[in-house]
DNA sequence: TTCATAATAGTGTATATACACTATATTTTC
DNA sequence: GAAAATATAGTGTATATACACTATTATGAA
């Protein structure tokens, strides 16, 4: 029972993205985050102290959409904003709670990429990768 | 200043997938339907009368992902159930007006495909596409 | 120095997605 | 026919995503 694509490729991209979703948040399971919070992660740590605005900018996502995101995070005590009361930019960082999680998730994280690299071979692997950027400049 | 791929392919993948998704979004906009819900009434035309569990197996979705976004079709009333009070399972089906929407949808569609396909060329887009397939396989 | 403009952050609302759980109808089996 | 098993639907909660809008700080110009 094989199941075929839709005929819609707005569908068919939807639900590959989902299903690496899938894939890189089991592999992350044990950290206790998922791909989303792992990469918010990961970016502050590269960018910290960083306010909400030029994470966005990084990341290339909405900066509402980030807003949410962080809370968690910040909930969850693995980031902190170090900014004075009564300034307007934050100044984010990852707490040493948040560097530990990170820290383990990282290999876990390699995994999921190892995993999707052996099971796509490295040189379709790469050649999708050129495809989804160029797909994504379609609506710069 | 080009944008760089991020090394994470998850990250990229969710990235492209969202591009599509505005893209679609941007040619249905006239139509006043999202390309999910565009894909749903077009499921349940084929389909119907069609319950909840065939359309998400078919779908490939969630059950309870649709049944939020069957939600607003019916408040908007481009679907009914009509189903007897009473029994389990759902019998959904098109209003006129939901037809009248979907009928006002699919050109608008076909010229995103075609925007799509123009924009990749037509084998890279079959190539593309069946790269999704493979992947989406990764978690069956 | 004040007032207009920029930059920055956050909320409300909407769609998209799934998992764990609950609730109820339907079917099967003894 | 009643109990067990299965099918079906829905809710609560969480993450992911963005747009329209509001609010407040920071900066630049007159």
């Amino acid at each position: 029972m094989k199941k075929e694509s839709s005929v819609c490729n707005c569908v068919n991209i939807r639900r590959a993205a989902q299903s690496v979703t899938e894939i890189y948040d089991r592999y992350l399971s044990e950290s206790g985050l998922k791909i989303g919070q792992f990469s918010m992660l990961n970016h502050i740590n590269a960018m910290s102290p960083v306010n909400v605005s030029r994470l966005a900018e990084k990341m290339r996502l909405d900066r509402t959409t980030l807003v949410r995101g962080l809370k968690a995070l910040e909930n969850e005590g693995y980031i902190i904003d170090a900014s004075e009361k009564g300034t307007r930019s934050r100044s984010l960082a990852l707490t040493p709670t948040g560097e530990k999680a990170l820290e383990k998730a990282v290999p876990l994280w390699e995994q999921a990429q190892k995993y999707l690299e052996d099971n796509l071979g490295t040189d379709t692997l790469k050649e999708f990768t050129s495809l989804l950027s160029e797909i994504e400049s379609l609506t710069d």
